[in-house]
DNA sequence: ACTCGGATTCTC
DNA sequence: AGAATCCGAGTA
């Protein structure tokens, strides 16, 4: 079933191990794909000097300064779209990047599996008729945490912060 | 306006 | 180890 608004209004540290072993459905004219989620990295708010957030409410990412739920979407290297899920109350700014599903491992390759583009910025995975996340009645899985990648221009304590979650 | 560099991936 | 490739953020 679907995961619903309280689920996202939670910190973000509580919801990226929740979203391990979750099912992201993404729903198109030609049929509905399922993937497992594997992988995922945690982004704080303005504190975090690794997230889009230190600088503030800006243009790209004022959608992580909305509720918990929506998608953050943006463009990297100028040709890899990355999705992020947007955790916690209003204005915390903290927000999820799926890093890895079932079978593709890379935020940028995941996107591109999916179809995730600049049109899914700020798409509310609570009535999304394209794309949603539902929850599996599996067992806990096992969790493994390291420090994020690609983030070396944070300083400590960011850098290394074991904020990376993966499947075991 | 202009510069700088990145929450990446693929190829050599 | 380096290329591909462009938009956003910061400075002015």
């Amino acid at each position: 079933m679907r995961l619903d608004q309280s689920f996202y209004e939670r910190d973000v540290l509580q919801v990226a191990p929740d979203l391990i072993g979750k099912i992201l459905v993404r729903n198109t004219s030609s049929g509905i794909s399922v993937h497992m989620i594997t992988e995922v990295e945690a982004y704080g708010g303005t504190e975090d000097e690794a997230s889009h957030a230190r600088f503030g409410k800006t243009a790209r990412n004022k959608i992580m300064f909305d509720c918990g739920g929506l998608v953050y979407v943006y463009l990297i290297y100028g040709m890899y779209w990355m999705l992020n899920i947007v955790t916690g109350p209003k204005d915390h700014a903290q927000a999820i990047l799926i890093r890895g599903v079932e079978n593709i491992n890379g935020p940028g390759k995941v996107a591109r599996a999916l179809g995730i583009d600049r049109s899914f910025y700020g798409e509310n995975l609570i009535n999304s008729t394209r794309l949603w996340i539902e929850d599996q009645h599996i067992a806990k899985p096992s969790i493994r945490r390291e420090p994020r990648l690609g983030i070396n221009y944070a300083g400590e304590p960011w850098k290394s912060k074991p904020w990376r979650f993966h499947l075991d």
